[in-house]
DNA sequence: TGGATATATGGTAAAACGACCAAATGAATT
DNA sequence: AATTCATTTGGTCGTTTTACCATATATCCA
């Protein structure tokens, strides 16, 4: 595989990963419809608030959310919506996956 | 978060970080246009057979892949082809991301 | 200015990941 | 039945991730 084809490769694997963990994901889609701040998506996050920082961190770093800070707040935002909208399809493969195991029973 | 939507999440989160990882979107995206056995595949990557083997099992395991053996051979196919035709929007991101990090300069 | 609030950063330990090697399986061929 | 080919599995080890705690920073309010 050539340079630039692998830093295509790369940098879309690094988008996907960044949105494959529970959390970052939950967050992502809370932002489908529009910004929230760090405080509104803990509110319903177990978990502590670095944690949560730095997972909001890693899906910044992967250019799929953006910050913007406003006050004592910092308010994210999907930088690319359409990002959340293929949720769809996914949901398709864990169906089609899940069907496939419940057969087999 | 309740138990059922905590385990969707999970799921769809699995399905994003199986495709996290280069090789394995590579990989996936040799498949969009119709299935290949290991073999076909391993031919362009720079990698352990076992190493391989074992990407394809994450793929499997978080079923967006699904296998066949025939004779010898294992082939790979996608459960559900529009997990790669969302690459597209991942795309947008990166480019946005890139963008805007050119700005910067 | 001093204190409270919101968020980020640094450190650390446990767990998960990824790559390799060696060995096992399973199907086809001799 | 023995060998070969395609793929998987088990083990090991260095690297990365994730979660927590403690601490820092930045903004607002009194």
């Amino acid at each position: 595989m050539k340079g630039k084809q692998k830093a295509i490769i790369e940098a879309k694997a690094n988008v996907l990963k960044a949105l494959g963990h529970p959390t970052r994901l939950w967050m992502a889609e809370q932002l489908q419809h529009g910004e929230k701040c760090v405080c509104e998506l803990a509110e319903f996050i177990d978990a502590d608030f670095s944690t949560i920082s730095k997972h909001l961190s890693v899906l910044k770093q992967a250019g799929v959310v953006t910050d913007e800070k406003r006050g004592k707040q910092v308010y994210y935002k999907l930088r690319v919506p359409c990002i959340i909208k293929y949720m769809s399809c996914v949901e398709a493969v864990i169906k089609a996956h899940a069907e496939e195991q419940t057969d087999l029973l």
